[in-house]
DNA sequence: CATTACGTTCAGTCATAACTGAACAAACTT
DNA sequence: AAGTTTGTTCAGTTATGACTGAACGTAATG
């Protein structure tokens, strides 16, 4: 209990943590990590201090930033007079989140309900695929509620604070 | 739409897209297949089945079913006069998909709440942290009415038929 | 007893995806 | 112009995990 981690340590720790929270997810580590960093520092990151701090190639930060762009829950800012691309955590990367669980979820509903919609409605198997498209859809329900908490409630909540004037989003 | 594919085809096909999403969902595409198979079939299946219908090796069928059975998918059952397993899916193992679910984002919140603790309550970081916690504690919550839901309206649902009588629940 | 059937385990192979270094194009600096 | 800096892409390496074959223990069968 009294062991007073200094700020770095927590912060690295953290970081680590996401990376292997997100790998648990299904994305390369070295993504978890640089949104990791995001959630922690929040201010803006250079291209190249992600490649440094995290100790990774810059081939590396590229691809790991392309997917989390793609997923969007993270954003490519420029500040003027600098050559270098920055980024911050997307506004409410969590609903975003939500909303690709939710799409999955979906898209293996809707291919349960095709191999329904190919069977005679007589046959035992009909019944249990039933119930398995049951699960996705209660749960995609589910998953909405959270994501309205999550739109309503808290807007706005930890996100990028309002931008000091230099800085612009990036397309 | 005019294409009415055999019983055999669509079967065929559901289990290989339950591999599918199972490997999605970071299960082994066998353990996908098998548990897609039990499914369909409804009915139980003996262990030399597994390997012959799916065309894998028994090796593979017992990791498989040994993943299955950890995470509560699949029960294993002996039939009087026979040497061989069968198996069958779980009473309701959607729910226990998502007890699982829910039991891991409640481990991963727990480590951002130690992150938490672990910093002074006045740095900047922990108000996001705070916010990447409450996601995680509400999607907790939203999975667990998902989970009420599936327990209480449709007990039992399409789970294993009243057994016959020769069968016997494998401990 | 020997033989066969069954399921597990383990070493080894194979497939896949993460990660890197190097080559590259574009934009800036001198 | 030549030379930097920056980000992307691609070929190649490396790490990881799925899958198999073979060896094994156990239990039933003959």
């Amino acid at each position: 209990m009294s062991d007073p981690k200094t700020y770095d340590a927590v912060r690295a720790d953290f970081i680590e943590k996401s990376g292997l929270i997100s790998q648990a997810e299904g994305l390369p580590r070295i993504a978890g990590r640089v949104f990791g960093m995001l959630i922690f520092d929040g201010d803006m990151i250079s291209f190249g201090e992600l490649a440094t701090r995290l100790q990774v190639s810059r081939a590396s930060i590229s691809t790991s930033i392309r997917i989390l762009e793609e997923r969007g829950l993270v954003k490519r800012m420029t500040k003027a007079g600098e050559r270098q691309d920055y980024f911050q955590l997307a506004t409410n990367p969590y609903a975003t989140m939500l909303e690709g669980v939710q799409k999955r979820m979906r898209s293996t509903r809707e291919e349960i309900a095709a191999t329904i919609d190919a069977l005679p409605a007589d046959v035992g198997a009909v019944r249990r695929l039933q119930d398995y498209a049951t699960f996705y859809a209660s749960t995609d329900e589910a998953v909405g509620m959270a994501l309205n908490k999550l739109n309503t409630q808290n807007t706005p909540p930890s996100g990028p604070p309002a931008t000091a004037g230099k800085e612009q989003t990036h397309d």
